[in-house]
DNA sequence: TTACATACCGACCACCGGTCGGTAATCAAG
DNA sequence: CTTGATTACCGACCGGTGGTCGGTATGTAA
């Protein structure tokens, strides 16, 4: 019974974490056992245990692991970025867009996740976990827009309108799982035609909540064609 | 040990009840055990699943309790009002504010349920309540807006517009629990202003949303002036 | 070889949500 | 005042959960 496999402790970690995240993509994370996980793993609850604090850590970490680099990259377009601050915004959207179809498969595991019933803590951490990094800079920037006459936003507006914003952006995963299903339905047409409606509604809401132009909503508009929705099966 | 009271059944069921609301304003849900709901009413465990299916089953109740009475008044508000739908959309909105400061005491005990960590659960569900009553109307309503030229909105924004409405309505008890914090700490002014600065923004923001005029949007802010925001301590 | 750190094991624990056979209160009918 | 049916209520009990812990195997460096 003890066949006992040494591995490091990385890839014991890693392994850990896929077997939590498969299981979180077909149960509620009430329903997802600690027994459940080490079945699935291969390991004993101890050694489990000595790779995880308790089973809210390995739901943070499946957290950390999926959304992490897709908040740095955005905020570090954000951060690097030259120009007023609707190229700045723009270059920010736009390297989220860029990491959903660079890595649609994560996207596609956090919409299946997030579509579970019974799976609200998980989706709540993530969402406050970005919050958490991308609300600070969205506000400063939004500010700077603001003083510089980019925006048309008054200080008091600046807290809830980042925050419609944040919503616009982080509830997008909703239309993807839609169109993924229609897509794996065979209706690859009606697929693209969801994202693309979605992704224009929320360049239009976005250029009203921030108070744009005609012209600069074009610009905002602009900066965001080309991105196919990446619709792979899985 | 056994001394039985009997009580008609929809008293001991609202004991149960508001045991169960006082508890879960403490604790996160998966802290509340039967256990403790059962001491905390004075009732056994099996008197409690006399009366209730499982744990599950009176979170839903609470959440209806607490909710069902301002979602109701909201929607009958919309229906009933007559005139164009930017009238209807105020008096919605002002029926909304009116529950709450008619119901301070239960938006307070949302406030404090949604604050504690692991509460996510019944935050998820009692939005996802929420939603589902509002949703249909306002969308009906805004499609109407926009056809009678009341709003400016393309079918395809309706959808995503309605839900940045919807969240920017049901976070608004975010800055209603900032704001009594502060009233109890001794700074009823800094929460008045809170609380008026919040339903500005508010005011604002829905008005670029639905795509208003500036006289719209006026009328729509005047709608709600008189809203103390009800700052009792409790 | 030895000595030490650490990856790992699995029996064990308190407690959880939920069940069930039984008991006491209530009330309508005779 | 009985009788009998109904229902509110009780609490011992159950399978399973997240988490612990003393102990064991494995790798590494002297």
């Amino acid at each position: 019974m003890s066949l006992r496999r040494r591995m490091p402790p990385e890839a014991r970690r890693s392994a850990i974490l896929a077997a939590a995240t498969e299981l979180m993509a077909g149960h509620g994370w009430d329903t997802v056992t600690v027994s459940g996980i080490v079945d699935a793993a291969e390991i004993s609850k101890g050694g489990f245990y000595h790779h995880f604090s308790s089973k809210d850590a390995v739901m943070e970490a499946v957290i950390r692991d999926l959304a992490a680099s897709g908040l740095d990259s955005a905020v570090r377009a954000l951060d690097t970025t030259e120009g007023d601050a609707l190229k700045r915004f723009t270059a920010f959207v736009t390297a989220g867009l860029d990491w959903e179809s660079a890595r649609a498969e994560t996207l596609d595991q956090i919409a299946r996740i997030a579509a579970q019933r019974g799976n609200d803590p998980f989706f709540g951490r993530l969402q406050e976990n970005a919050i958490e990094h991308l609300r600070p800079a969205l506000v400063a920037l939004v500010r700077a827009g603001a003083a510089e006459g980019t925006f048309s936003m008054s200080d008091a507006e600046t807290g809830p309108a980042v925050d419609l914003l944040l919503h616009l952006l982080l509830s997008r995963w909703r239309t993807i799982a839609e169109a993924r299903g229609h897509a794996r339905a065979g209706a690859p047409d009606r697929a693209k035609r969801i994202v693309a409606d979605r992704l224009n509604a929320e360049s239009a809401l976005m250029a009203r909540v921030l108070g744009l132009t005609e012209a600069q909503a074009a610009s905002l508009a602009e900066g965001r064609t080309g991105y196919a929705g990446s619709l792979s099966a899985s």
